[in-house]
DNA sequence: AGGTTATTGGA
DNA sequence: CCAATAACC
């Protein structure tokens, strides 16, 4: 056996400018690129899952980026325990190199493996990668993590420079690749999932990055960019995001790459907050929670039609507009008094994009519950956000033909009657 | 990254 | 009478 490094490819599923590849590439051994199937995560997915066909697909073209120079990706499927065990037997392995993974499982998969390979006497080497600044690297004077954006987000600028956003030149070092080739590669059928049919939106913002600003608003403009998929499972690198967006002057599309740093910033420091209200007294609201209701909000059947195109959207497409995403966010969880973490796991399962840290922090956002939230009193009006934002019904027609006719949903509650419903039961809750 | 309502000051 | 603004939710 010869011995070799290994790169652990997780949620950075691309071969340019790769934080841990660019290291191990460096290394004094030959590297090679693995990716496992989470039995742990995927045991949770539904069959159809489309994130796990997105997954796969990319795997698909790093293999056969990789073949091309005489190397190959070895793709398993199991627990992360127990295929580390079997690679171990199969390689004689010196160092593993993987990028930071922030979210509670990930945190807690990776100090097990660092704790089982320092048993084995391999070294676990991890690096940033897919932030410009994590865990405490920006922090208020006193070195207490911010919880409040403006203030984060002006430290974020200040120190932002050429240097943290310089792309990894891993192509240089490609001659390190482990030589290797007919690596296993489980289908999508022996892991008993489907192959979905959605389309999976394509690296292409550069033209929306000048008007992201005027247009990132309105549904019905598509002005947004589509790249959350990407940026959740690496296809596309962070830094080449925030190189284009001082490019381009994009100074809003910056603030929104790094709101997504915020709240990963915020998951780090405060774990419980994707389980549990930021702010505690929240936890004591009591919430309905009535069942019917919430089949209603899932299917786009609340005879609110901004809402009802949203979720109808999200079904659809496996994406919703971010605007609107806050609107049947506010809905859920002050019109129809349900708790978040219902909404929250909703997109969690519907969402290709779902990423934790921005999906918990939008939701408690939402709810007032979180940190730098909308004050609980804060209900959006969904005639007014319409008004506002797609005054023209154009995002509505397109997800609720038949809104204005007689077959359109009765609204699930009148607006006045749920609004001061909620501020009673929140003020009650927030008292107490 | 709000909504509602009362008040105000100029048409 | 109205839009703008403030104050409260």
């Amino acid at each position: 056996m010869h011995p070799i490094n290994i790169l652990w490819l997780r949620r950075d599923l691309r071969l340019e400018d790769n934080a841990a590849l660019y290291h191990a590439l460096k290394s004094d051994y030959p590297v090679l690129l693995l990716f496992i199937f989470d039995k742990n995560i995927l045991d949770k997915c539904a069959k159809d899952d489309a994130r796990v066909t997105f997954i796969y697909q990319t795997l698909e073209n790093i293999k056969k980026e990789l073949r091309a120079k005489d190397s190959d990706l070895l793709v398993k499927y199991g627990t992360p325990e127990k295929i580390w065990t079997e690679i171990l037997k199969d390689y004689e392995v010196k160092e593993i190199y993987t990028n930071h993974d922030y979210e509670p499982y990930a945190r807690e998969r990776d100090d097990n493996m660092a704790e089982f390979l320092t048993s084995e006497k391999i070294a676990f080497k991890t690096y940033k990668d897919q932030v410009i600044f994590e865990k405490g690297e920006i922090l208020k004077a006193d070195k207490s993590p911010y919880t409040v954006f403006t203030p984060f987000y002006k430290q974020w600028q200040a120190k932002l420079d050429g240097f943290y956003t310089k792309s990894y030149p891993t192509k240089k070092y490609f001659k390190n690749l482990f030589k290797t080739k007919n690596l296993s590669f489980p289908s999508l059928k022996e892991m008993e999932f489907e192959e979905s049919k959605l389309n999976f939106p394509e690296i292409s913002y550069k033209n929306k990055l000048a008007d992201y600003g005027q247009e990132r608003d309105f549904p019905a403009n598509d002005g947004t960019t589509h790249i959350g998929l990407h940026l959740r499972f690496g296809t596309l690198s962070i830094r080449k995001a925030v190189q284009d967006a001082i490019k381009e002057k994009s100074n809003v599309w910056l603030s929104e790459l790094a709101w997504r740093e915020f709240y990963m910033m915020i998951l780090w420091h405060f774990p419980y907050a994707a389980f549990d209200s930021f702010k505690k007294q929240y936890d004591k609201i009591k919430w309905r929670n009535n069942e019917a209701e919430f089949k209603s909000w899932c299917k786009g059947n609340t005879g609110y039609p901004i809402v009802d195109a949203g979720m109808r959207q999200l079904n659809e497409t496996g994406w919703m507009h971010n605007r609107v995403r806050m609107v049947v966010a506010s809905f859920l969880s002050k019109h129809l008094l349900i708790d978040w973490r219902w909404g929250e796991a909703y997109f969690a399962e519907k969402l290709l994009d779902y990423e934790m840290a921005s999906n918990v922090g939008g939701w408690q956002w939402a709810a007032g519950s979180g940190n730098d939230a909308a004050p609980y009193f804060r209900v959006f009006n969904p005639e007014l956000q319409t008004k506002r934002f797609d005054s023209k019904f154009e995002y509505i027609k397109k997800w609720v033909p038949e809104y204005g006719t007689k077959k359109y949903a009765q609204p699930i509650v009148e607006h006045t009657f749920a609004r001061e419903r909620v501020l009673k039961v929140f003020k009650e809750a927030l008292n107490s």
